[in-house]
RNA sequence: CGCGGGGUGGAGCAGUUGGUAGCUCGUCGGGCUCAUAACCCGAAGGUCGUAAGUUCGAGUCUUACCCCCGCAACCA
């Protein structure tokens, strides 16, 4: 029986290109991805770019463009990112489809037929010169605490995080006159009515969460889960269905997660399976999974999972919630103003694609914050990529090259190594869809580095001078790893085991053992990994 | 302030239900020669952020404190 797999890549933000830091914690829902679909399950794999929001119209305001401008241009750039890096979404979209748009407004209905959206007048900062309310980046004024400069949510002296109602002396950023407050009607969104339901939730999560996430979701449960505003005083962003908010927009969180069901959604009728049915909680088939950085958390384990429940159609709440950690650059954060962020294109442009995703999930920020440094990085390369893999396939193959034509002879295959081969799978596979990915590579790992002790155990640049039998059986047999490392190693570089399929001619990627059969003719012999010298 | 995650040999990490610490890299020594100074074997390195406590016994439980990262704001 094929599973069903909902895997929801979290969405990057259009005011900067990619840079590893999203990747991190991105890349672990394309290997789960590409592992499923080697099952033969029926994954639908989604993501999009997030481009709405008082950021991105700020940016477009200082480049005299349209807001959509900016959110294509770094859309374009996302793709392209993505691409680069061999994502392979079912579906790659944005936040200003009209597609997206259409079926957001459905849902934010649908919260308010059922009861979860209610208006609510709030006081605030209105600028009269500039005929409009601000958002909290757009006052400016003094710090209660410091009495330094600050904008409506933070002080840029002594960094404490502040509410708008804090701020002492307020000017409206863009114009500098005094701001008055004025009452403003908004839409709240019930979050509190679903705090018990919530706390099931997680409680049943702990095994299939991240730690941080269940933690980080207690803490707000703790605290009592308090009403939100669903709508912002923006002209950028998904119109509210709504007479008489002509002048605000939905809150981006609210979409950006939606954007989950939206995008899963368009996949589903492309390929005529019944959403309504996929998506179920009474689905026993379906795992889904939902893969982002630590700052994410609360809206995917809090957020979404209310949305849902609001809505209302039976959907599955969150099985997986995949947060990983941060990425530091020499031990210190990074920041466009520090210099020290490195972008994707430019990983990319300097080295392999499959080098940096197996660097990125063996030493990935899968439990805690992760130092990336190029000396690592070529560390890791060189040992475990040129090292191990690439030199096991190496010498074994230029050897059978030189003397035997390229022309390995079928033989009688270690029976201790087909069954580890067997095992390995069943592991690493379990491993995957725990999403455990740093003990799963590492188990892979551990076979290549087992290969490579059985070769020189056997020695069979000695065994095929002294006994052309038991040379046969070494060579097969390792011929035989080497097939079944291009399946093993497929969701996490998925150019290197095609090369590997190329050399012996083996049939596409699936997650499960190869068994050969007859003789082997090698093709073109190459070599999977160049040295990095620094 | 509070809360969440983390703090284990030079570096990166494991340590399930408590019993005097494991792995990988790096380093040093040796072996092999099929291989991209690659591969294999061996050795030296830690008392587990700090201070107390519980216990026959704690990295592993309790308390306090320190350090790093994060916290529904749009930055993974």
């Amino acid at each position: 029986m094929n599973r069903d797999i909902l895997i929801g890549g979290a969405w990057p933000y259009a005011n900067y290109f990619m840079h590893i830091g999203h990747l991190a914690a991105l890349l672990p829902g394309d290997v789960i991805a590409r592992y499923y679909r080697g099952n033969g399950d029926n994954v639908i794999y989604v993501s999009g770019t997030d481009s709405h929001g008082t950021p991105i119209t700020g940016r477009a305001k200082k480049e005299n463009v349209s807001p959509e401008v900016i959110a294509k241009r770094y859309h374009e750039a996302f793709v392209k990112s993505f691409g680069a890096m061999d994502f392979e979404y079912d579906l790659y979209t944005a936040t200003f489809t009209e597609e997206h748009k259409k079926i957001v407004q459905e849902y934010f209905l649908k919260l308010i037929k059922n009861g979860y959206i209610y208006e609510k007048t709030i006081q605030q900062d209105y600028c009269e010169k500039c005929g409009k309310f601000l958002s909290d980046r757009e006052i400016v004024g003094k710090c209660p605490k410091c009495g330094g400069e600050a904008t409506g949510e933070q002080c840029d002296s002594c960094l404490t995080t502040l509410n708008a109602d804090e701020v002492q002396d307020k000017h409206c950023k863009e114009c500098g006159s005094e701001t008055v407050l004025r009452d403003n009607k908004h839409l709240y969104f019930k979050l509190s009515a679903f705090q018990k339901q919530i706390e099931d939730l997680i409680n049943s999560s702990e095994n299939t969460w991240r730690k941080q996430a269940v933690g980080e979701s207690r803490k707000f449960l703790n605290n009592g889960l308090i009403d939100r505003a669903a709508t912002r005083q923006l002209d950028w962003g998904i119109k509210i269905p709504v007479e008489g908010y002509e002048d605000k927009r939905i809150y981006v969180w609210f979409e950006a997660v939606l954007g989950y069901l939206t995008t899963a959604k368009r996949v589903a009728e492309q390929r005529g399976i019944d959403f309504e049915k996929f998506m179920s909680k009474d689905n026993p088939n379906l795992s889904t999974y939902y893969v982002h950085g630590k700052d994410n958390i609360p809206f995917h384990t809090i957020i979404f999972p209310a949305l849902i429940l609001g809505i209302g159609n039976g959907y599955q709440l969150p099985k997986y919630i995949v947060s990983s950690g941060y990425v530091n650059m020499n031990d210190t954060k990074m920041s466009k103003s520090k210099g020290n962020l490195i972008t994707v294109d430019e990983l990319v442009e300097k080295y392999d694609t499959d080098s940096i995703r197996y660097f990125m999930i063996s030493n990935g920020p899968e439990k805690k914050d992760m130092n990336f440094t190029e000396e690592l990085f070529a560390q890791a390369h060189n040992k475990f990529l040129v090292g191990m893999l690439g030199n096991f396939v190496n010498r074994n193959f230029s050897f059978i090259n030189k003397k035997f034509d390229g022309i390995i002879k079928e033989a009688e295959i270690d029976e201790k190594i087909v069954e580890m081969t067997k095992e390995l799978f069943r592991k690493v596979g379990a491993l995957i869809e725990q999403a455990e990915l740093k003990s799963a590579i590492d188990e892979i790992f551990e076979y290549i580095g087992y290969a490579n002790k059985y070769y020189d155990e056997k020695e069979p640049w000695k065994q095929c001078k002294e006994d052309i039998e038991e040379f046969n059986k070494t060579t097969y047999t390792c011929a035989y790893i080497i097939a079944n490392i291009s399946n093993l190693i497929a969701p996490f570089m998925p150019k290197t085991s095609l090369k590997i399929k190329k050399m012996l001619n083996l049939p596409e990627f699936k997650w499960e053992p190869i068994t050969l059969k007859g003789d082997i003719k090698i093709n073109e012999l190459e070599l999977l990994f160049n040295r990095i010298e620094l």
